[in-house]
Formats: structure tokens, C-alpha cells, sequence
DNA sequence: TGTACCCAGGTTTTT
DNA sequence: CCTGGGTACA
């Protein structure tokens, strides 16, 4: 569609929508707004921050927010542009959109920031340099790719880890830079990571492939050089409205300035306490930096909670203010201030999973559903010892996260296969699928096609063309079925659906009866997988009439890969990553693992932002529970194989004590440790018999090292020592008749 | 071509 | 401890 038609189909669109709009109570539905939830969707046309609390009703200001700038504010939906950073909340927003307005908002520009980049570059193509059909490759395929750049550079991959380089690559884009503005301080390895960027772009390029950042860096650069296009959307985008705006890197937020340019209006929503994805580029001082580049912006604030109770407010605002620079939020609420907070201690990270299932049961017996509990946790390894014992019970459940469908290695070589199809010159479906199913073309043969090809600068599958027709042995033949297998699918499958396509495709290739034959429930499920594919496809409407169905098909996979759980919504406890939780709730909220070391993570301690970001986690986690939240760490964890003795998280105490309610209270009496002999038990020790010990795990006080954790015991009596590992002064050795050292609790 | 073993590495995740 | 990737061998 060319812009000048689509513009007249918008002027048609809203005139629909003033009628709509106009035709509504329009009282009706600011009505029940609380006051600031209204001043802020009534706001004037200016910059506008909404600093929104947890729980504060977001997602509701921003539609209502666009429902008033249509209806009352009088602006054309065509001049109005909503960003979010997953489909899942674009969708949600759209939902919404729907139902408050009642007209067909799918032609509204409401998206990802990834998403509307690549509208913008499919729609420019040839301004952004790139070919028509351009390539979207995700993470997993960047990965591969670069792995490839750094062979082709003979660089050691095991010194250059392709993740690592993959970071390295990412950051930079999403700081705005090109290989040639990168400054490598005259650091050796950030040279040669500057080479392997260099190398990895150029080789982008030449294929006609966008990873994910560089769909953002493209439609950057691409307003940025086109001072027509610029001037274009400038004029044409006169209300930007963006979520979860902590959220946004350099290069999002560098964008967002240049397309408002100085007429546009940023309404820009979000909570610099819920920051929690600095480390993919993520800035809370986004919100800071806003009202220093809009000084004629207004902020408010939404601090009313309509989610937890008053207990659970009063320990997240107190957990959050030991974070400094913060815009400063206080969240409150109607509701009373129901039950205190429960700590369990365990005595290792099963009993700790036993206390959960214990707690579960007795919700469950209550009367609560399982679905309204969740147990979060900071890294998913935690995860197998609280699913085993769930398992153990009975209890059913769900994790959240792991592979999505469209990143799973049977549907990514499906996809390969229909790229191949399209696009006989990309090279990465061409190496993912050559040999899959396996038809008798090893590694040396296609290390051979690989060297014809970068000698001749032409592609595998040219080289694989050429390499046919020179060798005649068994690799040669083999060979020569792949391609006349490609070549043979893209002449039957023209003009067909693309569902059929897909089928005929999956069929051929023999990828179905490869998987068929796996009767391992690994394989059944991955031909369960492919029959679902073409389930997707079926279902599959494509939105532009730009692109063939089957590139617009390609890039929405690569764009949105879909959900990790295909499984229905049976009554099951909800187990997930703190991460993961955010702008979630449950009326029960198990926040588990609470230990130094593992929340905050090990590699968080160090310098003082990451410190910062753990404890805003914390803070997403504590905010998620609607009307209980438990807290419990273990004594001692197994991890990665061996016994780890942890002290409880700083997080526990900086919640105000009077806030928690301790489930099995352990004896807060200090006591010398000379007192107490080896071998005896603790008199608070746990149920659990399997406690041997020693003193090992014993949380101890130094008058001049502060807390601390007996990690080794040696000798006896007066002579004996101590290893004990100090919160700040690190590990150390101390004889136990000098080192006047005290139990401690918690 | 498939599998048996060795080794490193093990926060968080969307697009 | 457990996983995934890579290499060595039958």
C-alpha cells in the first residue's frame, strides 16, 4: 500500500471514529478514574511522564489516555503511535482499545519497538539499504552466525565465545554504533571483538539478514539520514505513546526523540522501581533524562495500589528506598492490611520445597485454586527441586519460560526449509537443513561447498550448483538430491496456500517421517510440534499485502515466537523467574531462595547498580503477591553439585521486621559459640535428621568481620578453627578460643 | 552416521 | 549435579 491510499483510508477511519467517540457517554468512561488515574489521561497535549506504580492500573491510563486524545483531544487516529516492548502487551493494549472503543483498531499503529521498526523498514526497504525481502534473523541464528564470522576469522572460538561476541555486538548497536564508532580504549580483545562486529555486519549484509537490534538500529539510522522520511513520520506521528518506558535502551529512546521531533507529544508510561532489564540495555534513568530533554513535561504520579495489601505495600516501599536516584513513589492502598508477611528458614533448599507444598495444601484445602499461587524464584535451576517435590505431592503445575514454539529445533529447521524455498541464497537455512534429515552429506562436503563459496564470493547454494556438477562421487549425488529436493518444492509449491505449502514442504523434505520414526517422547513430541505448524499456518492472517504470505509468515515467526506452553490452563501452581513475573499477580506469592549469593545474585554484589537492579527485582517480586506473600531461603543449598551454606538475603532484613512473622521461629538469643560442642544438635534444628554437620552452616557475629558463615570446622577444643565466610571481609580462618565469635541469627 | 565420552560452564529474556 | 557442545571412534 502506498502512503498517499493509505492516508485516504485513514481520513475515512476517523471520521468513523469521531462518530463513535462522539456517539459515547463520554463521562461514562473516565468515570471510573481515580483522580490521578484521570488527571493523567486528561492531561493537555504536552510531554507527559506517568510514573505508575505496580498494581496502579497502567495499561488502563494508556487506553484511556488514547480513547481521550481521539474523542475529546480531537486527534486523527492516523497521527497516533503506541509502543511496547512485547506482543503480549501490544496485544493486551489493542484488546483493551477494542472494547473501550468499539471500532476495529487493527489499522492503528499499536505495536513492539521491533515490530514498527521492521513496518518501517519493509515499507523503506531501499532507503535502509536492504533488499525486498530482507531476512529477520532471532537470537539463536545471530548466534550461529557470528559463530561462523569468527571461524571464518580463524579466531579460536573457545578464547571468543560467540555468546559473548553476540553481547558484545548487541550492546554496541543498542548504544547507537557502528563498528567504525566503536572506541576500543587500545584494549587488545575489545579490538578484536570490534573485527568480529565489523566482520559479522558485513556478513549480514551481504546476505540481506537483520537480527533483532539491528532492526532497531536500521529504522534509527533510516529517520536519521532521510531528512524527507524524517520530516514524513515527524508530521505525521503527532502522539507517541510508549510503556514500560524504564525499559527502553539508548537507541529506543534516541528514536523515540527523533521521531517526536519538536512537535510531537510523548506520553511515555513507567516505573523506574520495576527496572529490572538494565543488563539487555534496559535504563531506568530514562524517566530522569525525559524530564531533562522536556523541561515543559508534567509527571504523574499513580501510587494507589489496587492489587496487595497494606503489609505487602508497606515491605516493598521500605525494601525500595535503598535504592538511591529514584524518582520517589510510595504506594498505598484502600485495602486493609490483612496478613503479615511469613518467613521460613530451611534447613536446606528440600525442606525449604517441603514448606511450600506444606503451604499449598493448606490453601488448596482452603478453598484457593491452584492457579492463584505462584513460586518465583531468581534463576530457573531453582526451579527443579520445588518441581520434584511438587511432583512428589501431586500437585499439578506450570513453568513458565523455556523454549517458545517458534525456537524449537524441529520448527526451526521447518522454517529453514521455507526460507530455502524463497530465498535459495541464504546461507543459514542452507547449513541448517542440508543434512536434515540426514541424507548422506557430511561435514567434509560441506566444509567444501563452504570454501568454493568464499573463494568464488558466491553462495552455498551456488557453491553446492558447482559442486554437483564437478563431483560425480557419493557426496556429489547426495548433494545433488538436496538441491533438486529444493528446486523440486519451489516449482510444486507456487500459487499453492500456504498451509499446503508448509504440508508438502514438511513431507518431502522427509522432515515428518524423520520425527515420525523417533518413538522416543522427545520425538513425538517434536512431530507433534510440526503437525502444530501447520495448524499455525492455517490460522495464520498476514496483515500486509506488501510481502509474499510466506515472508510475512517467516518474519512473524521471527518476531513473535510464541508461546513456550502449548498446554491448556489446567488448575496448576504457577512456578516462574522473578523475571518472568512482572505485571503479573496472585493472591498467594511464594518469593523463594531468599540467600546472599544467589538473591542478590553472586555476580550482582560487586559494583553497587547491579545491586540496585536485584533489589528493584525483589521489589517486582514482593509487589506480585495480592494477599500473602511467604518468604523462605534455605540454610544450605546444593548447587551446581556441591554444598553451598548461604546467609539469608539483606533483602529479608530490609523489610521492617514488624512486617514479618518468622513460621518456625529460630532462638534470636545470641550465644558464645564455645559454649555449644560440635556434634550436638542445634536445639532449634529442623525435623530433618539428616543434619550432621557439625556447626557448618552456623550464621556467626565478629566484632571486627561483622557476619559471617562457618564454612569449615577443624580440631578440637580450644584449638580448634574455623573457616567461616564473612558478608564483607570474605573467608577466613579463626582459632575459636581468640576469635570471640557469636551465633547469630538471622 | 551414530554414539560414547570429555569438558566447560551454570542469572535474568524479548524482540 | 546436569546440560550442551564438541570430538573421537566404531
Amino acid at each position: 500500500m502506498n502512503l498517499l491510499s493509505e492516508y485516504t483510508l485513514w481520513r475515512s477511519l476517523a471520521q468513523a471514529i469521531k462518530v463513535k467517540i462522539a456517539a459515547m457517554n463520554t463521562v461514562d468512561i473516565y468515570q471510573d478514574l481515580n483522580e490521578k488515574q484521570r488527571e493523567a489521561v486528561m492531561a493537555p497535549p504536552l510531554p507527559l511522564l506517568v510514573l505508575a506504580g505496580a498494581g496502579s492500573g497502567k495499561t488502563r491510563v494508556l487506553v484511556h489516555r488514547i480513547a481521550y486524545l481521539l474523542g475529546e483531544g480531537g486527534i486523527s487516529p492516523h497521527s497516533l503511535l503506541a509502543v511496547t516492548f512485547t506482543n503480549k502487551a501490544a496485544a493486551e493494549m489493542r484488546n483493551r482499545l477494542g472494547q473501550l472503543l468499539d471500532f476495529s483498531v487493527s489499522a492503528l499503529w499499536v505495536g513492539t519497538f521491533h515490530g514498527l521498526a521492521h513496518r518501517l523498514l519493509r515499507i523503506h526497504w531501499r532507503e535502509a539499504n536492504l533488499p525486498e525481502s530482507f531476512q529477520i534473523l532471532d537470537s539463536d541464528d545471530q548466534r550461529r552466525l557470528v559463530k561462523r564470522v569468527i571461524r571464518d576469522l580463524q579466531l579460536d572460538d573457545t578464547r571468543w565465545p560467540a555468546a559473548q561476541s553476540q553481547y558484545f555486538i548487541n550492546g554496541q548497536k543498542e548504544t547507537g554504533k557502528r563498528p567504525g564508532q566503536v572506541n576500543d580504549d587500545g584494549d587488545p580483545s575489545k579490538r578484536q571483538l570490534v573485527q568480529i562486529y565489523s566482520a559479522y555486519e558485513a556478513t549480514c549484509q551481504q546476505r540481506g539478514v537483520v537480527d533483532f537490534a539491528e532492526l532497531l538500529l536500521r529504522a534509527f539510522e533510516l529517520l536519521r539520514d532521510n531528512a524527507t522520511l524524517l520530516a514524513h513520520y515527524q508530521e505525521r506521528f503527532r502522539h507517541i505513546l510508549v510503556d514500560e518506558f524504564q525499559d527502553t535502551n539508548t537507541l529506543q529512546y534516541d528514536w523515540l526523540r527523533l521521531l517526536a521531533g519538536n512537535q510531537g507529544v510523548l506520553t511515555v508510561v513507567g516505573d523506574d522501581d520495576q527496572s529490572i532489564y538494565g543488563w539487555r540495555g534496559g535504563r531506568a534513568d530514562h524517566l530522569q533524562r525525559f524530564l531533562r530533554d522536556y523541561p515543559n513535561a508534567s509527571v504523574v504520579r499513580l501510587e494507589q495500589n489496587y492489587r496487595s495489601t497494606a503489609t505487602i505495600l508497606a515491605a516493598a516501599n521500605h525494601l525500595i528506598r535503598g535504592n538511591p536516584d529514584r524518582m520517589g513513589k510510595d504506594l498505598w492502598t484502600d485495602l486493609g492490611s490483612g496478613d503479615p508477611i511469613r518467613l521460613y528458614v530451611g534447613y536446606n533448599e528440600i525442606d525449604e520445597a517441603n514448606f511450600v507444598i506444606d503451604r499449598i495444601k493448606n490453601h488448596v484445602s482452603e478453598g484457593l485454586a491452584r492457579q492463584e499461587m505462584a513460586v518465583l524464584y531468581r534463576s530457573n535451576a531453582q526451579s527443579r527441586v520445588l518441581e520434584e517435590a511438587l511432583i512428589a505431592s501431586g500437585i499439578p503445575y506450570r513453568v513458565y519460560g523455556g523454549l517458545r514454539f517458534f525456537e524449537r529445533a524441529e520448527i526451526k529447521d521447518a522454517l529453514a526449509y521455507l526460507r530455502l524455498i524463497r530465498h535459495r541464497e541464504d546461507d543459514a537455512s542452507f547449513e541448517r537443513v542440508v543434512n536434515v534429515p540426514t541424507r548422506g552429506i557430511g561435514a567434509r562436503t560441506v566444509d567444501q561447498v563452504r570454501q568454493l563459496a568464499r573463494e568464488q564470493g558466491i553462495s552455498l547454494w551456488q557453491a553446492a550448483a558447482s559442486f554437483v556438477a564437478t563431483d560425480s562421487g557419493r557426496a556429489g549425488k547426495a548433494m545433488r538430491v538436496f538441491l533438486e529436493l529444493v528446486q523440486g518444492l519451489a516449482r510444486e509449491v507456487v500459487e499453492r496456500p500456504l498451509d499446503e505449502q508448509v504440508s508438502l514442504m514438511l513431507t518431502r523434505s522427509g522432515l515428518t517421517e524423520f520425527y515420525a520414526k523417533d518413538s522416543s517422547e522427545r520425538g513425538e513430541s517434536r512431530a507433534e510440534n510440526l503437525e502444530e505448524l501447520i495448524n499455525a499456518v492455517r490460522a495464520f492472517r498476514p496483515e500486509s499485502e506488501e510481502l509474499s504470505p510466506i515472508d510475512t509468515f517467516l518474519a512473524h515467526a521471527a518476531l513473535e515466537a510464541g508461546e513456550a506452553q502449548g498446554t491448556a490452563w489446567e488448575d496448576c501452581v504457577q512456578l516462574m523467574t522473578l523475571h518472568a513475573a512482572k505485571g503479573l499477580e496472585f493472591p498467594i506469592v511464594f518469593l523463594t531462595g531468599l540467600e546472599e549469593g544467589l538473591f542478590p545474585h553472586q555476580r550482582a554484589l560487586g559494583g553497587g547498580e547491579g545491586l540496585e537492579e536485584e533489589r528493584r527485582l525483589a521489589y517486582v517480586g514482593i509487589t506480585r503477591a495480592m494477599r500473602t506473600l511467604y518468604l523462605s531461603y534455605a540454610e544450605k543449598r546444593r548447587l551446581h553439585g556441591s554444598e553451598t551454606y548461604g546467609m539469608a538475603s539483606r533483602f529479608v532484613g530490609e523489610l521492617p521486621g514488624e512486617l514479618i512473622e518468622e513460621i518456625r521461629p529460630r532462638i534470636k538469643v545470641s550465644r558464645p559459640l564455645l559454649a555449644a560442642r560440635p556434634n550436638v544438635s542445634r536445639p532449634n534444628a529442623s525435623t530433618s535428621t539428616k543434619f550432621s554437620g557439625h556447626w557448618l552452616g552456623q550464621r556467626v557475629q565478629h566484632a571486627h568481620f561483622g557476619a559471617g558463615v562457618i564454612t569449615a570446622f577443624e580440631g578440637d577444643g580450644p584449638q580448634s578453627r574455623v573457616q567461616v565466610n564473612f558478608e564483607r571481609a570474605g573467608s577466613k580462618w579463626l582459632v575459636l578460643s581468640y576469635a570471640r565469635l557469636e551465633a547469630a541469627s538471622v
